[in-house]
DNA sequence: GCCGCTATGTGAAGTGCTTCACAGTAGGCA
DNA sequence: TGCCTACTGTGAAGCACTTCACATAGCGGC
């Protein structure tokens, strides 16, 4: 198994696939460079193509009617990108951005449904996988309703701390993860401004929890974390 | 084409799904009724069957820590609840309450899957459905994260009077569409109190948008609302 | 080593929504 | 018929978060 097939093993789309099927597939791929802040497609434009980040980040960013800018995701190595595009042919809704110098397997339309149709079990993995996707998004929803903001940051540094940790080893979430992102970027991710963010990430240091750095948070105490979110 | 077959053509989930698919599923299923705020499934419990109201309409709502609750949808007839927990086996991830003397045809976890097993077709169109579907929720995220409650209230409106039509005929947007829902629910749909939402109807209500009336909300002028969400 | 850019830290004023408190009203039902 | 309950309408006080304004600090390039 080569380094694509490998790489694809581990995406969260496909992760449930049988290997031969996800052999298939990545012989299909082409690989693809992106300097730091290249823009890999726009919101608008026609989805005809499934990008997986074999190394570097990938913001997923969507921008309101006043030019305001909201990070969805940030992706990294082993990730998905413009997966519903390619399902239900609707034009992206979102635009995505090399976040560093970034390397993707880049995967058309048509070699991925010549692939899909030909194996009917990748659409049953796909369907599981899809759904848990719908789940997670349901309870983002609901802790817009129900959490304020020092809670949703809380959840948030747990799941961007678990999402470091599934790319690299899978152990534990072991106290010391360190988030590489900016206040401004966790802001943008949580729908906050920036100043209370800050604010709040200075309450969880000085309890202890987290630690804060130039572009970064380092988590003390996860435990304490997950307890308070 | 008997009542049964009718109404899985026109649920989202399946609508894409040819005939024969949909007469198949159609004849596995089991009709039952509920009475007004019968708990259709709980939050946690096992998820095993599949339902498709016929009549009525359901509530489905989760409930935070703190015992709030927040409807996350209202299903009238033709919609699907509880397909999420077929397709990924999880436990449900909200509750279904009846809101109002319903039937559903109900169809089990086995049934289901050995009708898509025997129809692979069946898996794109579904898989083609649940993108949309995750598409829809994230467009409810940012809404939340850039809109404010009188944008976040306007959209809902049209969404609601959308729905309705949907399930009735399916023409344009008339003016004169009356929302049938209190206006708790509309906060509880909106992650708002009530009063804010009364507040707000009232702003809508003085521009000559809508009118109110006690258990419901009649779109007067959809145009003018649609330009200012 | 210094300049300039980007990120962080923090206070003051403003705003949108919540909560609370209460008053009015429509409709179901005894 | 009249009562009771659920829904609607509204003002006042409070709170969470925003915006604005500015100070400070790390870091890369020259």
């Amino acid at each position: 198994m080569n380094e694509r097939e490998e790489l694809i093993r581990d995406i969260p789309l496909l992760a449930r696939l049988p290997e031969d099927d996800v052999r298939a597939l990545a012989s299909r791929g082409r690989v693809r460079s992106y300097a730091s802040g290249t823009v890999i497609f726009q919101e608008g434009d026609p989805g005809d193509s499934l990008y997986i980040v074999i190394e570097g980040s990938v913001r997923i960013v969507v921008s309101s009617a006043k030019g305001e800018e909201a990070t969805v995701a940030l992706l990294g190595p082993g990730e998905c990108v413009g997966d519903l595009a390619l399902l239900d042919g609707r034009p992206r809704s979102a635009s995505a951005i090399a976040a560093e110098h970034s390397r993707a397997l880049v995967v058309t339309r048509e070699e991925f449904s010549r692939w899909l149709t030909q194996r009917p079990k990748a659409a049953f993995a796909l369907l599981e996988t899809l759904s848990l996707r719908v789940r997670r998004t349901d309870e983002a929803l609901t802790d817009f309703a129900f959490l304020d903001l020092a809670h949703r940051l809380a959840k948030r540094l747990l799941d961007l701390a678990n999402a470091q940790r599934d790319v690299q080893a899978r152990g534990a979430l072991a106290p010391g993860a360190r988030i590489r992102t900016t206040q401004a970027e966790l802001g943008s991710m949580l729908g906050a401004s920036r100043e209370s963010v800050n604010k709040q990430l200075n309450m969880f240091a000085r309890e202890g929890w987290i630690a804060l750095s130039r572009g970064s948070v380092t988590l003390l105490d996860p435990e304490a974390l997950r307890t308070f979110a």
